[in-house]
DNA sequence: GGCGTGACGGTTGAG
DNA sequence: CACTCAACCGTCACG
């Protein structure tokens, strides 16, 4: 496992226009940012593709989600969906039920949200209280009583699930659809994260979420400023991509980022919160 | 030729 | 701590 990512990673992986990529990875912040930008010069997707050398489905995927969300930065990868039957929630049900064992899930339900236990993003479904009456709290006196539901919808509740779920992981402002970028837009210089090893800005969201379109527009306002290596790799003015260079690039991409996994410059922001944990490097892979 | 979209093989991380 | 599984990824091929 280990072994065949650190290979992946080093190598990659190139596609059908020459690009290099690494499969099931997220194409490295600075593609993503280039891509968006290009976009927003006028540049039109397929040329974008051709320079960049990466796929136009690739390509129309961020930029789509550009335009939905205002964001280009990947979606958060792994993990597991939220519990919404915390410790704190089955308690507060155990105490209603105790209090008034003839209560019916749907009470239990409004009470969760009259009492300001849930919220209606994370509220448990009818069938999750009557399944945690039945499992967690006593079927005999469940049974007794004559509330069990015997439908269980458990596989039916993931609506619950929103995007502004309080968790750590999905959780933040709505996503923004994309606007032009603002001269104001581009001059901010608060609310972000310069990596010194690469010189590519980093948004600092505290959440797992997506970025405000201000955000999305103060990292292409740095994107601008990407210093390119200093080998023979260079990073072109917008617009004035040539083929080779980009191919380079995308490359010099992945080591860089490779590299910059392991680095306390990368560590730090990530310890103190402000880099999606999505992009932080594991006890398993150092990719982003 | 350009673009949207689904299948595919892959990675990730909470549970 | 190995495993599961549902989220995500980019590429490719098709229409």
């Amino acid at each position: 496992m280990v072994k065949k990512n650190q290979k992946t990673q080093t190598y990659g992986e190139v596609n059908q226009l020459g690009g290099v990529f690494v499969n099931g990875r997220p194409l490295p912040n600075a593609i993503r940012l280039r891509i968006v930008e290009l976009a927003q010069l006028g540049v039109r997707p397929c040329d974008i593709s051709r320079q960049l050398r990466v796929s136009h489905g690739c390509v129309s995927k961020i930029l789509a989600r550009y335009h939905e969300t205002g964001s280009i930065l990947p979606g958060a990868i792994g993990g597991s969906k939220p519990r919404v039957t915390t410790p704190k929630v089955v308690a507060y049900i155990k105490d209603l039920k105790q209090k008034d064992p003839g209560i019916f899930a749907w009470e239990i339900r409004d009470r969760l949200l009259a009492d300001g236990i849930c919220d209606k993003y994370n509220v448990p479904s009818v069938s999750s209280i009557s399944r945690i009456l039945r499992n967690k709290i006593g079927s005999a006196v469940h049974h007794l009583n004559g509330h069990y539901h015997p439908y269980d919808s458990s596989k039916d509740h993931r609506h619950i699930y929103s995007a502004i779920y309080p968790y750590p992981c999905a959780a933040g402002p709505p996503p923004q659809p994309a606007a032009p970028l603002s001269q104001s837009a581009m001059s901010m210089t608060s609310g972000k994260l310069i990596n010194h090893n690469s010189n590519i800005p980093t948004v600092t969201p505290s959440f797992r979420g997506w970025p405000t379109s201000h955000a999305v527009s103060d990292l292409l306002s740095h994107s601008m400023t990407f210093r390119p290596p200093p080998q023979s790799v260079s990073m072109p003015l917008s617009g004035q991509l040539s083929a080779d260079p980009a191919q380079n690039y995308n490359y010099y991409m992945y080591l860089q980022n490779h590299q910059n996994s392991v680095t306390a410059n990368t560590l730090s922001p990530i310890m103190h919160g402000v880099v999606t944990p999505n992009l932080c490097p594991t006890s398993h892979s150092a990719a982003i």
